[in-house]
DNA sequence: ATATGGATGCAA
DNA sequence: TGCATCCATATT
């Protein structure tokens, strides 16, 4: 413990800070390299973060179910851009998913973020989930894409944001590769084939 | 199984 | 403009 006391700060997480050109890879390697990473929202008595457990790759033009799949529309431009960067989207009219760039600068691509396991900042997690109800069970709490945004306080607002800052950020996990288990993306009806879900065995990307 | 709800992209 | 579609969640 810190001798200023209980509040948490980023210090606090393990793993360092990972640079954006972690994300400057191919989509299906950065997408299996952030399972057991740990993502960050806020510092001190604000901060709330979680371990991935569970990615989808969203590739470019040959991919039918990504978004850039349609070149760069207003929305997926981001996709084309500088990788290392958060895209975030609304989707079915109320719920956020969190997505990271990959691929170099001018080609597409994205690694959504399906679920977390808590780290840090529960009680804040619990909170914006609640939303005056009753609380969340602790497998709702951040598992599954809209609910993890809603967990980390992450909206529109937070798209293009980079992932190496004060805000937001992504801390590589210590330790060996966590096993991955791959897996058809869900809820996708396009490219429905494709193994690019990829989700950490039980027990093998648990908090430090 | 179903209600919810807004943005997006494309056809017209 | 209108409209089908969409990487989900909470509740019956």
């Amino acid at each position: 413990m810190s001798a200023r006391g209980a509040v948490p700060a980023p210090a606090d997480l393990p793993g360092e800070v990972v640079p954006a050109a972690f994300f400057a890879r191919a989509t299906l390697e950065v997408a299996r390299a952030l399972i057991g990473c740990v993502i960050a929202t806020g510092r001190g008595a604000a901060l709330t973060a979680g371990r991935i457990v569970e990615t989808e790759a969203y590739l470019g033009e040959d991919d039918p179910a990504s978004h850039a799949a349609r070149g760069p529309t207003p929305r997926a431009a981001i996709m084309f851009g500088p990788p290392g960067v958060a895209y975030v989207y609304l989707i079915y009219g109320l719920h956020h998913c969190l997505n990271f760039v990959t691929e170099r600068d001018g080609a597409a691509g994205a690694v959504l973020i399906r679920a977390l396991v808590p780290v840090a900042g529960r009680a804040a997690m619990a909170r914006r989930r609640a939303g005056g109800g009753a609380p969340p069970s602790p497998s709702a709490l951040c598992s599954g894409p809209g609910r993890l945004c809603q967990a980390l306080g992450i909206d529109r607002s937070w798209n293009g944001e980079p992932a190496q800052g004060p805000r937001l950020r992504v801390l590589a996990r210590g330790g060996p590769p966590p096993g991955i288990a791959t897996s058809p993306r869900i809820g996708v009806r396009q490219a429905a084939d494709r193994p690019w879900r990829f989700t950490a065995l039980p027990g093998a990307a648990e908090p430090v």
